[in-house]
DNA sequence: TTAATTTTGTTTACCTGTTAACAAAATTTC
DNA sequence: GAAATTTTGTTAACAGGTAAACAAAATTAA
């Protein structure tokens, strides 16, 4: 049975890929314009007050270089603007132009409509088993960070 | 309680991004000369009878262009070897090195001592729990491929 | 207030994957 | 058996990510 759970997990994993690939593609119009990190990149400069390289690095989990780059084909596109606050040199902001805001919205709805599909799915189990499949998942992830963390260790 | 799963399963997934980078590591000697891609190579190369560059993307799910490449880097580095069979000019098939075999068998046994890890976790839930647990996943997968059918279909 | 350190964001070189176009070989069709 | 089609594997151009080196600005320490 834990192989077939196991199993089962990776079955998501990789369905996930394929969701990444479809995501864009379901909203049509002006979203198909837009990779899935440009996607993320809008949905993050949407949600993240003063968004900023390094905030959004961090809430995308990758790399400011990574995020510079998409950011300057944002800019291009005219789905985002730079803007900088006075005293401060050094950081820049990115607000989304009225353009960035559609495909936001647009996103979010969609997003919006994903979750309700969720919750009408969730309804054919109870409160018991939702619980139990909450703690061994919850409990599997914590045990493997734990194993991470010790080879994290273990190579230093 | 449906959204901590879901949560949980985002956690899950990106873990396993984390336990890519890692996995290779874990190893130390050999085995930190080759990438991820190339361990599974080396991986697909050992199980797959008579493998060629068709057949290992099969296994892996990556592109034929994608594995041509790994294979040319592999062969450089003497883990694989090239052959032809008599009467078949278009095929070519690979087979691992003394070297590439080590490196083989070392990652078969890593991958075992995982394995027994999961074993040892997963004694602390009863075959119940378990069932629930693997009866939402499946369903919640199954769902999502529906899901994945439908939007398919409607691109068309 | 100067010096040392940290933070911020960009550029560079690289890696790993993709799609598309292709040539060569094998197979199918007629 | 010739022609059309499919299969096989490579290459080229590109996408999207990384780490490392860097300059400029801000902060901390002395």
């Amino acid at each position: 049975m834990q192989d077939k759970i196991l199993n089962t997990l990776f079955n998501l994993y990789d369905l996930t890929s394929q969701l990444d690939i479809l995501y864009k593609e379901e909203f049509g119009d002006i979203l198909t314009h837009y990779t899935y990190t440009e996607m993320h990149t809008i949905d993050a400069i949407g949600k993240i007050e003063n968004p900023n390289v390094t905030k959004i690095s961090k809430y995308l989990n990758l790399t400011k270089a990574g995020i510079s780059k998409t950011i300057k084909k944002l800019a291009e596109k005219k789905t985002i603007e730079i803007y900088k606050i006075p005293d401060n040199k050094k950081e820049t902001y990115y607000k989304l132009t009225k353009v960035g805001q559609e495909v936001f919205d647009k996103h979010l709805k969609m997003h919006k409509n994903w979750c309700e599909k969720d919750k009408t799915f969730f309804k054919q189990f109870n409160k018991k088993e939702l619980e139990t499949t909450y703690e061994v998942l919850n409990k599997y992830t914590k045990a493997l960070q734990t194993r991470l963390e010790n080879i994290k260790e273990s190579l230093k």
